[in-house]
DNA sequence: TCCCTCGGCTAAAACGATTTAGTCATATCT
DNA sequence: AGATATGACTAAATCGTTTTAGCCGAGGGA
């Protein structure tokens, strides 16, 4: 059994393609066919089962209904729940999206784009690895919206970003511990150079200074990026056992490595908040179910999945015509949600 | 800055289309293509940056090289890692995939696949839902070669299918409870008619009836499916909490009513094990780091993966012929992760 | 000398849609 | 009566590839 095309449905109903094009994209009325003719057209569409042909209507118009999306990892909770998000939104605006892992690998990245490039998608919705700042600027060149989520090129204004406000939710972070009478807070964080990070960080040590207190950098636990799950989780044990006794709280700087804090302190029996006060940069189910409870930041996720569809729709509407001028770089607020370990 | 064409190429090199098509494609020197052209060409393609549109190519081949991959949802942490490896696996061979959940809905289901047929994939590694079958035989019937994942249709073997052994897992995880002495095993399941889980309870009965204990229906619960979390929830604690005198251990069916379950006994302050010994199908990272830890039946998710993949593979080089009749039906056994809730 | 083969390339059809520019009656206006 | 409008459609170009069939000249064999 074969596909059936449009020509099929022309010949078993005695009209032309055209006729049927127009019929099956509602504009039979616009293009003046007659009321049995769309019905003779529709019912024999119907019949034999049409379905039409993406390539064929995506080679012709230049447009494909698709969006690529491309996150770090699928398998983290934080994009998949993103990725969920998007597709749903992307639905209401009659758009599928394929999405796809960079590993954080710049090369990787660079495929993808391609990849995603070959198979004519719309627009992009990406986060970034540090490099890709170029290969995006093509894109863009292309006449290809694309919005960055979760990360963002501080010197590439032009490329639209969202994402929670990294700075401010670290703040609001700090200034808790600190309303809370912790001042020996240790920051466990991962040597990634993006931007993000940086300003996380940033807060850390602005909130330090602004209550008086001199950052002590054997406080700081910097995790190199791409270790392995259990080399990683060596890493940040080492630290925390090592140096247990020098500070009062911890706060880890992303959701993995809030989970790998658990994993120490569980193992070594740390208790919490007594010997350790412990907050973490993003949400996860297992800080909400851990025993104590862990305190967050939490990143309003549905919020970026929708702001960054928005904004590539907008766009999307605007492409042929001179661009919008209207920068979008959105940093939304992260809300801080209080539990037991502090 | 529009995208640059094989003519464009052909063009600038002073050459035919057929003649660049043949040297982007290997086939330069099968027809017989001078040295000098091939590098000519190869040259002038780099310089413009070609990227070929894979619209165009699948229309004209009818392969696009695009596996299209439904789950039940992506958000969730079993099919959010299975998704992984499939992606993993199809760049192995050569294959993109595009990705979307069904949230369980027979309409959505049909929709995505009226999509992925419309895009043209050009095969199907599909989580069915209960009415989903006469849907894929039609695919079938287009020579869409589709594999079914974690749930199949016991009816229709010639669709083939990769997932864990439910029974036995059910069954090992029920001589373990027996194992350690527990006799009056609640279960909590959840209303999905599916096979997969019927199988699972038929373990629970069988291995409870082959050690002369009878089925007491008071101790299973049913979780009404598609509720949302909090309905669920209160279902779970309702149980958990008035029937708790009444049985000694508790099998939670899958990952996600585990989960809830967790929530319950945290809730309670339910001692684990020796108020209630627990035991899920289905692992998750929150059993690993809860205090106590979870003992669960863990599927063999990569597995599950690669041999869906593997067997989708198989039946995508062998389209065109007559179909290998090789029904594959695979289950892959589970394997029981003793940890301290029991 | 004529026929073949072969090396090196190209023309053109095809894939399945969309869309512009018609065609051909019939009806209306002047 | 002739020009114009309108209603109901269709022909054909087009999108960017792949692929089959063939063109043309040179060299080899009979």
């Amino acid at each position: 059994m074969k596909k059936v095309s449009i020509s099929d449905i022309a010949r078993k109903a005695g009209v032309s393609v055209s006729t049927v094009s127009f019929v099956m994209n509602d504009k039979a009325v616009k293009m003046r066919i007659s009321r049995e003719v769309i019905t003779k057209v529709e019912n024999v569409a119907r019949e034999m089962g049409y379905r039409p042909n993406q390539l064929a209507r995506g080679l012709r118009t230049g447009k494909t209904k698709t969006i690529g999306l491309i996150v770090e990892n699928i398998s983290n909770a934080f994009f998949a729940c993103l990725a969920k998000t998007i597709e749903d939104e992307a639905k209401k605006y009659d758009y599928k999206v394929v999405y796809c892992s960079t590993d954080n690998d710049e090369a990787k990245a660079r495929d993808l784009i391609n990849m995603l490039s070959q198979r004519q998608v719309d627009g992009y919705i990406i986060t970034p690895t540090l490099l890709l700042a170029d290969e995006i600027r093509k894109l863009q060149a292309e006449n290809k919206p694309v919005v960055l989520i979760d990360r963002y090129f501080p010197e590439h204004a032009e490329i639209p970003s969202v994402l929670v406000d990294n700075y401010g939710g670290v703040a609001k972070g700090m200034e808790y511990l600190f309303s809370k009478g912790y001042r020996k807070i240790a920051l466990v964080t991962i040597e990634a150079e993006m931007a993000h990070m940086h300003d996380r960080l940033q807060a850390y040590y602005d909130i330090l200074n602004k209550h008086g207190v001199t950052p002590d950098d054997r406080l700081i636990k910097w995790v190199p990026y791409g270790y392995v799950h259990e080399a990683a989780l060596e890493e940040v044990m080492d630290f925390l056992s090592t140096r247990r006794k020098e500070f009062d709280a911890v706060f880890f700087l992303t959701n993995y490595l809030g989970v790998l804090g658990i994993e120490t302190i569980k193992k070594f029996n740390i208790k919490v908040p007594e010997e350790m006060a412990v907050l973490c940069f993003d949400d996860n189910d297992i800080f909400r179910l851990y025993t104590p409870t862990i305190s967050v930041i939490k990143q309003p996720i549905e919020e970026i999945g929708q702001k960054a569809m928005l904004a590539l729709i907008e766009r999307l509407r605007h492409t042929g015509t001179e661009l919008p001028p209207d920068n979008t770089n959105l940093k939304l607020a992260a809300e801080l949600v209080p539990r037991e370990s502090i």
